[in-house]
Formats: C-alpha cells, sequence, structure tokens
DNA sequence: TCTTTTAATCGTATATTGCCGATGAACGAT
DNA sequence: ATCGTTCATCGGCAATATACGATTAAAAGA
C-alpha cells in the first residue's frame, strides 16, 4: 500500500528535518549577513538593513521573511517602521543541533 | 560608478560566505541524515548509505557530491567501492562560525 | 485630507534544486 | 575477455529560490 508517492513523509528525523530547516534559511550571504547585524547591533529597522544590503528593498524584504518564518528572526512593528531583532534562542538551537552532528 | 551588473560580488564578507556555503549543504533532511550517519558510524559506503535512504541511488549520490563539494565529508575509493567519511574540521569549522553569530 | 515614508506583497523572469531512469566507468571475479 | 557489482554522471522534468520593479497598505505628519 501507500503507491509511492514519491512524497514518503517523515522518511526523516524531526532533529534532521529541524537541522535542515535552520540551516536552509542561513543558506544565502544575505541572510547571515543579515543575523550578524542584528547580533551585533541589536537591534534594526528595516530601512536600514536595505541600506546596506546590495540588494533592492523587496529582495531584502523577502529574506528577512526568510529568516522570520524560520524562527531565527523577529520583527515588531513601530510606527511606520518594523523593527528586526535577533531570536536568540533558535541560534542556540541551532548550535546545538549542529554540535549534535559532532558526538553522535 | 560600477555598473551595478545585478551580480556584485564580493559584496559580502568571507565568512558571509562561507557560513552560507555550510548551511546551504546542509540545507536538506537527506544530507543532514546522510553527516548524521556518517558521524554515529565513523565510515560508510557509498551502497550502506543508500540502502538506509528513501532515496534512488542517483539522489543519493548526488548528495554526497554536494557535501562534499561542501567539505563536509570526504571519499576514498575502495576498489569498486567509495568510503566515505566525515571531514572533522568542517564540522568544527561551522560550530564556531554559527557560534560567531552569537557573541558578534 | 493629502502627502510622504516605510515596508510587505504581487507579478514575473531567470536560475538553481531535487528527483529519477538510463547510461557509463572502474573494478573484482570468473 | 566477459560478467556482475558499485557508484558517478547525463538528460530531462517539476518545483523552488532569487531577484527586481511596481503596487499596495499602514502610519505619521503637513
Amino acid at each position: 500500500m501507500t503507491p509511492v508517492k514519491t512524497e514518503e513523509r517523515g522518511s526523516f528525523t524531526r532533529a534532521d528535518e529541524e537541522l535542515a530547516s535552520l540551516a536552509k534559511a542561513l543558506a544565502h550571504p544575505a541572510r547571515v549577513s543579515i543575523v550578524r547585524m542584528l547580533a551585533h547591533r541589536g537591534e534594526c529597522v528595516c530601512g536600514e538593513i536595505v541600506e546596506v544590503m546590495p540588494l533592492a528593498q523587496a529582495t531584502v524584504s523577502q529574506h528577512l521573511k526568510v529568516l522570520k518564518d524560520a524562527g531565527l528572526i523577529q520583527g515588531e512593528i513601530d510606527g511606520p517602521r518594523v523593527c528586526y531583532c535577533i531570536h536568540p534562542a533558535s541560534i542556540e538551537r541551532l548550535q546545538r543541533l549542529v554540535a549534535s552532528l559532532q558526538k553522535d
């Protein structure tokens, strides 16, 4: 049964899926750069990030969305702007998951 | 200046490019699974990996190539087989790069 | 209210990934 | 030399990712 739908869900462990998901979010230098910027400056308004990046506003906004969806950052609306900061727990989580690749 | 070729190379730091590259290699659960398997068993012949994975041989081979190109694993030819193992330094490097996202 | 500012979203074009069957290359064994 | 085993690579297709200009939405300020 289960006609082998090419979509065999649940074939990988939860940890593998989770690490892959976080890694995917960091799989672009622009996104790494954003995370580093937030880590360094604590918090940033979207516009400040756009200024620094060599990408159009729409593109940066898209990268921010990827990072937010992955839980790596969070954005808080502040008037007409959006203030972004790191979600520390997720970075720690990533740290742990990578560490688990060494011993395990 | 600089005709904005949509291909502004070198816009990101070396560390950002490096972390993005390593993260990209781990951005798929199958590849995380492979790395974990190698970490756990020390070394594996390609066939053993294919057996365990819910993917065709060609696909697994492709994932192995991605991991190898990223420097996360290495393969050694052993007669008709290829024996894969982790490249520990690269995992440590990844660990450090992720850690640098916290303090920095 | 009208305008400006800020940032998300839409639409679209191009590039890259992921997957597989089929084929090819390298090797050991007969 | 031929055969079987093992694994990489090719070709093709569907799906996803990346990038941008244009548009929309929301809020502040005139």
